[in-house]
DNA sequence: GAATATTTTTAATCTTGATTAAATATAGGT
DNA sequence: ACCTATATTTAATCAAGATTAAAAATATTC
C-alpha cells in the first residue's frame, strides 16, 4: 500500500499536468499545491523516480512528470475522492462546500470494494458535485472542453461545466446565487475598468468578481 | 489532532480494560493488541502520561489506565468505528465480517460533522452489527449484562448478545449458520471431552467449538 | 554575455513512531 | 528467602516524511 504522502504527491503532479496542458510540473507547482519545502519535493520526486516500477519521472532542475503507472495511481486516488464527494453530497447531505476537505483524508483509506459499492449505489456517476469528471476504473477521464468564464465575451449564453473545488468560500457564494454546473447562464456585460461580469441566471442579474469568473469553467 | 497510532493506543487500553473489568491495563495486553514491541507500549504510554493533560496514567513496572480525558478520545474512536461498521453494512451492504477491517482504516479521518450525520441517516442506533454498544456523543455506553456462552449450562434458553468483531472466519461462520445479535439459541448439550456445544437455533441443532462459543456473547 | 535573481538540489537535522538488544524490576516456586 | 522466569524499561537505532540553510544550476535583464 502506498503511503497518503505518496498518493498525494502523485495525485498533485496529475492535477498540475492538467491544468497546464503539460505533463511535466515545477518542483516550485509541486510545492505550492501540496504546502510543502521545495526541498521536499525533490526528495520525494527522487524516490518516487528510483527502483523497479517509477512512479514519476525526474528531470533535474526540470520538473517532474508521471509515468503509466504513477498515472494510475494518481487516477485511482482522483477517482476516490470524486466519488466521495459525490457520495457525500447525495447520501449524506455534506454542504458542497466542505466534501472537499473530508475527502481529502477519506480518499486514502477506502478500500477498493467500498469505492465500487459507493460507485454502484450512485449509479456509476461520470461527474463529481463540482462538475470534474470520476475517473473511471479503467483509468479513462471524460474531459468536456470548456474554458475560462472570465474569458467569455459578452452576449453569449453558455453552460456551467465546472467550478473550483479547493475554496469553500467561493462555493459557498455560487451555491447561494444557484451557480451549479449544468446551469444554464448569460454573459450581459463586463464592467469597464475591474473584469467584473454582469451575468443572468435563471431571470436573475449578478455582478460576478474576477476571483469567482476565474474559477467558473463554461461551454 | 490526535494521530491513528494515538487514538489506536488509547482505544487499546479502553478495550482491554472493558474486557477484564479492571482499569489498570499491562503493557503486554496493549503490545499484543496493537501487534507492536513491548518497548513501543512503553514509549508511548510514557508520552502520553507526561504533558499538560495527559491522555493516560502510567504506573512503571504496573501498567497503564486512561485519565478522563483519555477515555473521551477513546469512546471518541470507538463510537467513530462501530457507526461506521453499522453505516457499511446498512447503507452500503458491505458483509458483516468485512466492515471491522474497513472501519479500523476510517474511524481515524472522519470529521464530527461527518459522523453525526451518520448517525443520524441511521436514526441513532444502540448497537453495531456485531451487537457492541455505539457510545454516544456524551460518552454514555449502553451495555448489556452477558456471560459468554462456552460457560452457558446445558438446557437453558439464551439470546445472542454480540459477537467478536476481530476474526472475520469466525463472523462468516456465525453468518452462515444465522447466530446474529438478537437471535434466540437454546444450549442442547455439552460434548464429553471438547468442549463443544449442541445449540439448537430457528429449530435447527448444529455443534459449535470452543474457538466459536467463547467469542458469543449472550443473556 | 556578464551580473543578478530565481529555482532547485544537497546536506544536515527534526519528529513521530516503530524496532532490537541489553539492563532491570517483579513474580513464582521450592 | 533465594533463584529463576517473565515482564518492563532503557538505550541505541531505523525509516518516513518533513524542515532549514547553504550550494549549485538555470533564467532574466541590461
Amino acid at each position: 500500500m502506498l503511503s497518503p504522502a505518496i498518493e498525494n504527491f502523485l495525485k498533485s503532479v496529475y492535477e498540475l499536468s492538467q491544468g497546464s496542458e503539460k505533463d511535466w510540473v515545477s518542483n516550485a507547482e509541486l510545492a505550492g499545491m501540496l504546502k510543502h519545502s521545495a526541498a521536499a519535493i525533490t526528495n520525494m520526486a527522487k524516490k518516487l523516480s528510483s527502483g523497479k516500477h517509477p512512479l514519476v519521472e525526474h528531470k533535474p532542475y526540470s520538473g517532474t512528470r508521471l509515468s503509466p503507472g504513477g498515472r494510475r495511481v494518481a487516477l485511482e486516488v482522483v477517482r476516490h475522492h470524486r466519488l466521495i464527494e459525490l457520495y457525500l453530497c447525495e447520501a449524506l447531505g455534506v454542504p458542497w462546500d466542505q466534501v472537499h476537505e473530508e475527502a481529502e483524508r477519506l480518499e486514502h483509506h477506502i478500500s477498493e470494494d467500498l469505492e465500487a459499492r459507493m460507485a454502484t449505489a450512485l449509479g456509476h456517476p461520470e461527474f463529481d458535485p463540482h462538475g470534474a469528471p470520476i475517473p473511471t476504473m479503467d483509468g479513462q477521464v471524460f474531459r468536456r472542453n470548456s474554458r475560462s468564464l472570465d474569458e467569455v465575451e459578452p452576449g453569449s449564453t453558455v453552460e456551467i461545466v465546472e467550478g473550483s473545488d479547493h475554496d469553500p468560500e467561493l462555493l459557498r457564494y455560487l451555491g447561494e446565487h444557484g451557480l451549479y454546473p449544468n446551469t444554464i447562464l448569460s454573459v450581459v456585460a463586463r464592467e469597464q475598468f475591474s473584469n467584473d461580469l454582469v451575468v443572468k441566471v435563471d431571470q436573475k442579474e449578478m455582478r460576478l468578481g474576477e476571483n469567482a469568473t476565474r474559477y467558473i469553467r463554461v461551454a
